[in-house]
DNA sequence: CGAGTTGTTGATAGTACTCAACTTGCGTGG
DNA sequence: CCACGCAAGTTGAGTACTATCAACAACTCG
């Protein structure tokens, strides 16, 4: 074939659609999606591996990460996004790309602001986001400043799978994963030969595997044990009116 | 004498607050100052090393830091909180002490949600703070993963510096500093000996020095360069248009 | 002047990194 | 249909950084 398929869907109409449940405007009611339109300003389409350039957009089809470099030019993954999450690319030298083909919508950045300052539902709505944001960061800092490499590992596999659960992606068992070890290796701040011995061990122990685009999770207690997980799973405070 | 002599002062009148400049609500115009006061429910004070248990509080006086364990029974410091800084104290299993002495004002969660939703500028300040500390968790995430020991130290000891220049409780050269080497390694995944191992480094070399309660910039090129410290502030990108 | 906390130092053991091959899987092109 | 070329995944050996254990010094407070 001449031109590569695109399976990848692009976003539609906004009063169908399909991640909205899980995305910022989620709160927005049926009868006021129209208000939504306006603030999107494009929809766009990326192959994995692509930079992002936009500073704000809603994350429709396919995953993404954000990342820095130390001057010394080694890579550290700061998040993972997944459909419907929204995503700021600030200036601080993060940047952001897709880990898979994707397809996301843009907004605008003064018209969100616009809508927000007139809906603070809304605005709590992105402040809820925020502290999601933040406590998966906190659990990231916690692995990385006291779990090794194998509760690393468990750890994340074990946020995502949750992450992909809350949206339907995944079933007890397992659930698709499209990372590379390396994007393992730099969000946990391992080398990829270390990353691919702990997967390797996790594997061995019969814990999960990771293989060809797909976890399966084979021993969940033990997979929770080693990564430290706590079930407990960070309610929001100030924000959980909504919803 | 036989009571303590208390030195920190307690918060007074939010119309003459000496740190809403910083705080969540210095969006909120003088002349509604009343609103504020209808949100505080309580004033403390706690004693250095105190559990704070109030759920939403804006720290007045003093430090305080928010921290987990993992099941083995380490600590991991998540945050150090400045005077103004908002604290949630969420039930994911995170803490709050106070590092000093310290003074707060806690606040009523369903005022303050009531109020956010009648102002969204409040509500945008809150996201904004939020934004904030997303940023500095993935400036330590980065430090853990990426630095070695002596970069982690440098990277925190400027990382607070900077946020005490902006309330200018600091000048050019130094800054009154509370942190016990404890708080540090536990901050930064380091064993309380290598931290201090690593602070000695820095003052062997000319560098910085944290003695006594107080960090001492000596060569702030030479600290930049080891924290690999990225001048780019971090500008909020939705609620720039705040303040 | 003790007693406990905080800071310092040394020796030793681990964990994780680096470097260097080598293997596998897969798409392109001959 | 198979060879080639990469990208991703593995494996091994040697090294570096950091943790742990064990004292000990310095400092603070009562």
């Amino acid at each position: 074939m001449a031109v590569k398929t695109n399976l990848t869907p692009l976003p539609g109409a906004c009063a169908a659609c399909a991640v909205r449940p899980f995305a910022l405007f989620r709160v927005v009611p049926q009868a006021r999606v129209g208000e939504i339109a306006r603030v999107r300003s494009a929809v766009r389409l990326v192959r994995s591996g692509e930079a992002i350039r936009d500073t704000v957009f809603t994350l429709y089809a396919g995953w993404a990460f954000s990342w820095t470099t130390t001057p010394d030019g080694r890579r550290q993954i700061l998040d993972f996004h997944l459909p419907g999450d929204l995503v700021e690319r600030s200036e601080d030298g993060a940047e952001v790309s897709a880990l898979t083909d994707a397809s996301f919508c843009v907004l605008a950045k003064d018209r969100l602001c616009e809508f927000m300052g007139r809906d603070p539902g809304l605005a709590m709505s992105y402040a809820d986001g925020l502290v999601r944001d933040r406590a998966r960061l906190r659990e990231r800092l916690t692995s990385l400043g006291r779990r090794d490499a194998m509760g690393r590992v468990a750890h994340l596999l074990l946020e995502l799978h949750t992450r992909l659960s809350h949206r339907g992606g995944a079933d007890r068992s397992g659930a698709p994963l499209p990372l590379k070890q390396a994007h393992l290796a730099d969000a946990l701040g391992l080398s990829v030969e270390h990353a691919n011995r702990a997967l390797a061990a996790l594997r061995r122990d019969g814990v999960a595997a990771l293989q060809k685009g797909r976890l399966d999770i084979l021993d969940r207690p033990a997979m929770e044990d080693l990564a430290g997980w706590s079930s407990a799973p960070a309610v929001p405070v100030l924000t959980s009116l909504k919803a």
